[in-house]
DNA sequence: GCCGTTTTCGGCCCGACTGTTTTCAGTCG
């Protein structure tokens, strides 16, 4: 995670180099490099000491030694002097939306205004309306982003976003003459959070849609309102940018403002290399301005020379030279999910009965479900004691007996104990289809003994899954330390899956780690961790992390048919 | 400060909205 810290400290270093007006262009670099390390998943330290952080994009020879400062001291002595040159509270000040670095430098050195308090308090006194360029509104949008910045700008995850976002489209579908509509930005990318929900239509009358969007019972607020562009505030705080465009540029405008912003960068690099041009209303030859895409996103691509990027991959991470090299990947898609492990009942904590169960997964067209309710010692859920699990195989048997399309294996997510050994003795465990191990207890051991914990796990030969390796609960505990490297290498050698916890708090395995244990070789399992029977659409958000991970068929156990997937589960018991 | 099918120097993505500056600067994405 040093790089999360490094990048911080090259925004920090842009920050301070905009407010005292140096080139552009170098504070975009500082910029870029940030952003790139933000999303960097490999072993940071690994690559320094091998001499190759310069293989990261935007980053070069002074930078890379920046980095090995920083990994080396703790600091960067270039940040630590700028920081001494300017007034104390400029990078506080520049977190305030709507003060950029100008503004900052304004208040600074007219008002000696040093921190957001002094500059509320300036604001209320009415001081700032004096200054160039200021007038009454300036000084009460401030006040408001003050406001903004006090209440935080939380970001949200999927599984809030996604359900808001359709409820926004489909009302935006009924505006008049409106024709098409796409979510766009971070949550089309599928990343686990969101920050700004961004919405995107067209329209012969956008000025219809942007009212629609106004006179919502979603919106407590207009931020702004234009003619192409509209931003509010849901009730709960959260924004929403509206884009509407004319429908000959809906596939531009939809390319553009899904982003990522580095992905678009590289793609008008690309272009202008090409002699063209791309923005939000199409693709256009620079010389003569005639105009070559823009209907169609497929179209955008094709006219620079590329295969249709899917969204969940337009991170800067690759998908351009893939894509102009023809070797994207076939990435996983619903339809290819054969079943879901990982799934509770009343036998435990879970709400739904097994029948139930197997109905509901079923209708879904699945082949299979892995019913793996809790294990002795996770008392809070009721985990079942060996007798207990007879019964439930018993009535497993008893349901799989009536036929039908789906076989219900029988299954148990089985605590991993302090010492690494299993909740149920190993001929307990050979009695069943499927074996998930999880950690839920002893989260403080420290590193060196999760780890331990995992791959003794791994070595029992009737474990099959290790469920959310990470325990990680978005917004409510940090992931406990593992060394995931060695988790990968364990996994792959002992032929034991890896699970993406597809419950959206957890997704866990996430993106880049699943990228990662793909990479080496691991086999990954989407699971919904299902506790009733609506959850089991959560496979949504698993799938979106697998894409994210590049993932192909061929990587996920759920691809498997049945046959296969025993097959599979029998190998490793058989090593 | 980075980077190279046009380059080791000279470029570096592009446009919308707001407020106040009667023609544009600042901020944002």
């Amino acid at each position: 995670m040093k790089q999360r810290e490094i990048a911080a400290l090259f925004t920090q270093m842009a920050n301070l180099l905009d407010y005292r007006g140096e080139n552009p262009f170098r504070i975009r670099a500082y910029r870029r490099a940030a952003q790139n390390l933000e999303s960097f998943s490999g072993d940071l330290e690994r690559l320094a000491a091998e001499g190759r952080l310069r293989e990261l994009s935007g980053i070069g020879a002074d930078l890379a030694e920046k980095i090995r400062e920083y990994l080396a001291t703790g600091t960067i002595g270039a940040v630590e002097s700028l920081k001494r040159k300017v007034p104390p509270g400029v990078l506080a000040l520049l977190e305030v939306p709507g003060l950029g670095p100008k503004t900052a430098r304004l208040l600074t050195t007219r008002l000696r205004v040093s921190t957001v308090g002094e500059l509320e308090a300036a604001a209320r006194a009415r001081r700032l309306r004096g200054l160039p360029g200021f007038g009454a509104k300036k000084e009460e949008n401030l006040l408001k982003g003050i406001g903004v910045l006090a209440r935080g700008r939380e970001r949200m995850h999927l599984g809030i976003a996604l359900p808001l976002a359709n409820e926004l489209l489909a009302l935006l579908r009924r505006a008049p003459g409106v024709s098409r509509v796409s979510t766009a930005g971070s949550l089309r990318r599928m990343r686990e959070t969101i920050g700004d929900l961004d919405l995107l239509a067209s329209s012969t009358q956008p000025l219809r849609a942007m009212e629609a969007l106004r006179r919502s019972p979603l919106c407590a607020r207009v931020l702004v309102s234009g003619t192409t562009k509209a931003s509010i505030l849901t009730p709960d705080g959260l924004q929403v940018d509206l884009r509407v465009v004319p429908p000959e540029s809906f596939g531009a405008a939809l390319q553009y403002f899904t982003g990522s912003k580095e992905h678009n960068v590289r793609l008008r690099e690309l272009a202008g290399r090409q002699g063209l041009k791309v923005n939000e209303y199409g693709v256009f030859r620079l010389k003569t301005g005639k105009r070559l895409a823009g209907r169609e996103e497929t179209d955008v691509y094709k006219a620079l020379g590329l295969a249709w990027i899917p969204p969940e991959l337009r991170e800067d991470c690759g998908e351009l030279d893939a894509a102009k090299a023809g070797r994207l990947p076939a990435l996983v898609e619903s339809g290819d999910i054969r079943g879901d492990f990982h799934i509770h009942t009343t036998w435990s904590d879970g709400s739904d009965p097994l029948s139930r169960v197997a109905k509901a997964g079923a209708s879904r067209g699945y082949q299979y479900l892995a019913i793996c309710d809790h294990s002795p010692s996770l008392k809070v859920a009721h985990g079942l004691s060996v007798a207990r699990l007879r019964r439930q195989m018993r009535e497993i048997r008893a349901l799989n007996a009536r036929g039908g399309p789906l076989r219900l294996l029988m299954g148990a997510e089985v605590d991993i104990l302090n010492d690494g050994s299993m909740d149920y003795p190993d001929q307990v465990l050979a009695g069943l289809d499927f074996v998930v191990g999880s950690i839920h207890s002893g989260f403080g051991q420290g590193e060196a003994a999760l780890t331990r914990r995992l791959i003794a796990a791994m070595r029992n030969p009737h474990v099959t899954l290790i469920a959310h390796p990470t325990g990680r609960l978005m917004g409510q505990r940090e992931p406990y330390p593992v060394d995931l490297e060695a988790v990968f290498k364990a996994a792959q050698a002992t032929g034991t899956a890896l699970e993406i916890n597809a419950y959206p708090k957890r997704l866990d395995l996430n993106d880049a780690a699943a990228r990662r244990a793909r990479d080496a070789g691991v086999m990954l399992a989407l699971s919904t961790d299902t506790h009733s029977v609506d959850q089991l659409e959560q496979m949504t958000f698993g799938l979106a992390v697998a894409r994210r991970a590049w993932l192909e068929p061929r990587h996920l156990l759920n691809c498997l048919t049945l046959t296969q997937l025993l097959a599979w589960v029998g190998r490793k018991r058989n090593k």
